[in-house]
RNA sequence: GCCCCGUUCGUCUAGCCAGGCCUAGGACACAAGGUUUUCAUCCUUGCGACAGGGGUUCGAAUCCCCUACGGGGUGCCA
């Protein structure tokens, strides 16, 4: 068995789609789980949409996600150079080659490939025009996805434009040659043109390599048709990225879609994703997004973190907002969001979930003061709770505990009569983390001051 | 137009290759309850699909054919 060499070669035009980031996703785990090698290659061959700053960007944005490569840009490798745009004589060669095989001709100024068998010409519908066709013989391309597809080209193509640029069917074909490339796997919308590729290899007499073509990520039926584009919300790895997304939720995502383990594990680490990704595993039928599980996975992976890393993104998500600085006590810090972990499935949802821990003029929620202030008792209940509360020495939950339990006994209440109005006055909302904790990790000096603010507004509102 | 690929709950999917174990399983979403405080956690329950038609077979989600629908290709784009 020859050493497995995969490769994954977008164009740094832009930021990076999810059904690219995809193609390189399972490229990678294809390559780490058969111990292969991972070439990462750049298609620059538009000069004007690539630049400097692209390329820097979707190198980025792969690392971020995971994805290492063991050959191309940066970490160099004995099948270089990796951008196309370097590669001319490689494709000058075999452009040679071709020319003395006779399967190469020049036509208005660009060279097209001749494709074996008998010609005629027919009117073509789509071309609208009269245009000389071949009698080839079929090609099969045998997909691992999807058995053996048979397909005929039946038009010679171009290789080189007139401008001198070799096209995208000749050097990706070259390359994968030149690079000892042994699996191709990439979508489906590559999968009519294999044909075309498969006559390369043919003409040059080499054996193609394995394929696997992957189903698309088609969008939102309420956004339109077809297969999702950088425009659709969701499409954009980067912006999983600056809404503090965890990198190993979006991979493990982005897996799911079109794989699928064939039993009911859904949450994954990368690890485990290696080890159990089979290609045979994948799936035919195009696969749509879906925001909400998104979130839901990223949930479970953010629920999974220990505390320790939970904290980098969550703080990342807090400074953004800037509720936190480089001066918040970081104890503090650790506290309020230890409560708040298993509560919030979305680290952009954080800051309005626990502002109040960080500064006092946190929003007020109207629907949960209107609830409160309703009630006849409000007031009173407040000031009980105050007092009892003032004097307390060692402030922790179940000394808070202890004092509001004996204050209900002494009022013939249930404790949870103070509940829903000590969590209103400390957090302005009506719902969040357990409510002691809550308590005793914002200290007393806050509480105390919040239930005496909370008493003057009932006073007003209610004189 | 022609060619290629596909079609299981609203969505992601298991099952299909090796037909019976499928009154089709799981997850997201949604709905209703519950967790003696909480619209954001958690638990329980519910809702919900084999695109349609033929055929093969004792028996078909599974095999074959047709139709419909979806996607892709058909470019001196990649």
């Amino acid at each position: 068995m020859t050493q497995i060499r995969v490769r994954f070669a977008p164009s740094p035009t832009g930021s990076i789609h999810i059904g690219t980031a995809r193609t390189a996703l399972f490229n990678w785990l294809f390559a780490r789980k058969t111990g292969g090698t991972f070439v990462l290659r750049i298609e620059d061959t538009d000069k004007q949409r690539n630049t400097q700053a692209a390329l820097e960007d979707l190198l980025s944005n792969l690392r971020w996600l995971g994805i290492d490569w063991d050959e191309g840009p940066e970490v160099g490798g004995d099948y270089g150079p990796y951008f196309q745009s370097q590669r001319g004589e490689i494709y000058q060669s075999y452009l040679q080659k071709l020319r003395e095989a006779g399967r190469a001709y020049e036509k208005d100024g660009a060279t097209y490939f001749k494709l074996q068998g008998e010609r005629y010409t027919e009117y073509d519908d789509y071309q609208k025009a009269e245009v000389e066709k071949v009698r080839t013989e079929p090609v099969v391309i045998d997909d691992i996805i999807r058995g053996q597809v048979t397909r005929r080209e039946e038009r010679d193509f171009v290789i080189v434009r007139s401008n001198g640029d070799p096209s995208f069917h000749f050097v990706n074909v070259v390359d994968d040659i030149a690079m000892g490339i042994t699996h191709v796997l990439r979508g489906e919308d590559h999968l009519s043109n294999t044909s075309k590729h498969v006559e390369l290899y043919k003409a040059f007499g080499i054996a193609t390599p394995r394929y696997a073509h992957m189903p698309m990520i088609l969008k939102d039926p309420a956004l339109g048709k077809g297969k999702m584009s950088k425009r659709d919300r969701g499409a954009l790895i980067e912006d999983y990225r600056s809404r503090d997304f965890l990198p190993e939720a979006v991979f493990n995502f982005i897996a799911l879609l079109g794989w699928s383990p064939k039993d009911d594990q859904e949450v994954f680490s990368i690890a485990e994703l290696v080890e159990r990704f089979d290609l045979k595993d994948l799936q035919k039928a195009g696969a749509r997004f879906d925001e909400k599980k998104m979130a839901h996975i990223n949930f479970e992976h953010m629920k999974r973190l220990p505390l320790d890393r939970y904290l980098e993104p969550a703080s990342s998500a807090l400074r953004k907002a800037g509720l936190v600085d480089d001066t918040t006590d970081s104890s503090y810090l650790r506290a309020a969001l230890g409560i708040c972990q298993q509560k919030i499935n979305r680290f952009e949802d954080l800051p309005a979930f626990s502002a109040y821990f960080f500064k006092d003029d946190y929003p007020i929620d109207e629907k949960a003061q209107a609830k409160l202030f309703k009630r006849a008792d409000a007031k009173q209940r407040i000031q009980e709770a105050t007092q009892a509360l003032q004097p307390i020495a060692d402030w922790n939950a179940s000394a808070i505990e202890a004092v509001l339990q004996d204050l209900a006994t002494q009022k013939e209440l249930k404790i949870f009569a103070y509940f829903p109005l000590l969590r209103f006055a400390v957090s302005g909302v009506g719902g969040g983390p357990d409510l002691l904790p809550m308590l005793e990790i914002l200290g007393k000096d806050r509480v105390v001051a919040r239930l005496k603010a909370l008493q003057d507004r009932l006073a007003t509102t209610h004189s």
